[in-house]
DNA sequence: CTGTTAGCGCTTTCAA
DNA sequence: TTGAAAGCGCTAACAG
């Protein structure tokens, strides 16, 4: 923060005007003058203050991130994706990780309203509450707000300036049952997220629907409460012990699939030739596991939020984008027995 | 970016500055008048541009961290941390995650001083080359910068205004070793990074010095060339094929654990009754790898880097900071057979 | 306790 | 093709 326009300026004899213009290759100074410029700039260290620039233009070139934990694989995903894509755009990235503590969405965003972000980002904590309030103190501001994989709470596409980028679960489901069904299984076992979530009654729907299509069997206890290692173990258990016994099993994370994988090999059954496993994510779980978990692999949900952002920047339409994935076979799918 | 504080005095019948300084609830105004002001500002949904804040005040409450790679445990742990003691502190974070490209940390570091950045935290890419440029950008600004986990080239801490935070591998390798030592192991051999890279040279030296101060044996093979679940498989490997065969192994890292693992157990040796196995990290792979791994638990880098930058602001001195751990037992260590 | 003046570094607007 | 004037929203420094 020690070499301003001004300094250039009189160094060179020009006006300030002169200087910044030549900076910003406007198309009114003279060729030879911007290479002086230039050439002057990139000698004595010269970059911009950006408070100053954006407090007179009100352009930023930076965008908000709102991540309850980075330390979680989504989460690291998102803001990994945003942050590679936002440097190819040479836009800066200010990313807050509110707490439990209620309020702190809205503060954060409010902090980065105040420091002229163009647009937040948010990957919202999966209670509803916390969704409507981060919503509701970034459309207050009339920023354009873009939501990772969880819905935002009440908002029609289109209207509020909202959009949002989520994994295709419903392309997901049809290459694991397809997957599924080339190797012989007609009937197969959804274990995903509970669907009071909107978003994970969805995917339950995809499955059941591919399913369908395709003439195969999708039991009954397809859902469950969450999402964790500790779920699918436990939701595993209890359907181990029915008649007829799960032979395919497509869960909604590697998480929930590793732990299905733990209660099925516990039972005394083999993976694969017993019961085959899918996973969706394709995370660390599902490669250096305790067993290797042929899995469903996604884009980037932070590149394709950031490309959405981009397109509506230069006049797109705000619509929801999916993210789609590919089948990473390892081999904890196997043809049925009988 | 709304409401400004010429609405507010105007709505209350005053100064642009007695509202200013009451928001900032400086002494010399008058609680009757703080108390309007800021019930004013609140209905209004007031918060302040902080672009003409900083610009006016030099201040920017904003602070910079690169991290090469979100998705890595190392990173996200990082970040993390950090973001979690911002938040608490009032004080915003930029984040950058410069790609291969030559430059970027560089470019990004500018970026972030254009801002008014009052700190850098960075977490160099292994190889010296970037640190040194990062290093180079951020101290020719004269602005404080905290270095994560692998040493600045050619930095004497005092001089420049750098710091560094790191775990504490020699507490570390102690929680270790005394366990094994417990468990009657007086032997150990040592898996972690390339020696070439300081930082690793000193880990290594960390486990011989404490096991020589115990009277245990530290095997020669004592080192290796990397940090993943790859390098320890395939360093493990060769030294199961030596004799004396070795009882105990402490790994630079969860991966090369997991990789140790993959190998003792593919060789029809157990574990731990044949080999006992520690991990350095507590990372995913240790909780629900293919083996759970006994390992050490390290503190947060990221709060204790943060911290230190606020010691420092308050006129502390700028001094190295180690992180220490807790021994996880999973079970991957048994007591000797012999 | 409150208000006035000046100006941070930059860009918008308009005139030369 | 270049430059002068004005001001973005805020606060440091001082005066009342």
């Amino acid at each position: 923060m020690r070499v301003r326009l001004r300094d250039l300026a009189e160094g060179l004899g020009l006006s300030v005007m002169a200087v910044s213009k030549a900076l910003r290759d406007a198309p009114d100074i003279g060729k030879a003058t911007k290479e002086r410029v230039r050439a002057e700039a990139e000698k004595r260290g010269y970059w911009p203050n950006q408070a100053a620039r954006s407090l007179r233009s009100k352009q930023s070139g930076l965008v908000g991130l709102l991540v309850p934990d980075l330390g979680s694989e989504e989460g690291a995903d998102i803001a990994g994706g945003l942050l590679q894509a936002a440097e190819t755009a040479g836009i800066s990235v200010m990313v807050g990780s509110p707490g439990e503590k209620k309020g702190g969405e809205a503060a954060q965003v409010k902090a980065m309203m105040g420091r002229g972000a163009e647009a937040i980002f948010l990957l919202p904590r999966i209670t509803t509450e916390h969704r409507s309030l981060a919503l509701e103190a970034v459309t207050q501001a009339g920023l354009p707000a873009i939501f990772f994989q969880r819905y935002p709470a009440d908002v029609t596409p289109g209207k509020a300036r909202v959009g949002w980028v989520m994994r295709d679960m419903g392309q997901a489901a049809q290459l694991a049952l397809d997957h599924l069904w080339k190797l012989g299984h007609r009937s197969v076992t959804y274990l995903g997220g509970h669907p009071a979530e909107r978003s994970h009654a969805e995917h339950l729907r995809a499955v059941r629907d591919g399913a369908r299509s395709r003439g195969m069997d999708c039991a009954p206890e397809s859902a469950m409460a969450g999402l964790h290692p500790e779920d699918g173990e436990r939701e595993t258990q209890k359907i181990l012990g029915k008649k007829p016994a799960p032979t395919a099993i497509i869960c909604g994370s590697d998480a929930v699939a590793w732990g299905a994988a733990r209660a099925v090999l516990a039972s005394g059954l083999k993976i694969p030739q017993d019961v085959s496993i899918i996973g969706l994510g394709d995370g660390q779980l599902a490669k250096y596991g305790s067993q290797p978990l042929t899995s469903v692999r996604f884009g980037s949900l932070g590149k394709a939020g950031f490309g959405l952002w981009m397109a509506i920047r230069e006049g797109g339409e705000m619509r929801p984008r999916l993210v789609g994935g590919e089948l990473m076979d390892r081999g904890s799918t196997a043809a049925t027995q009988g």
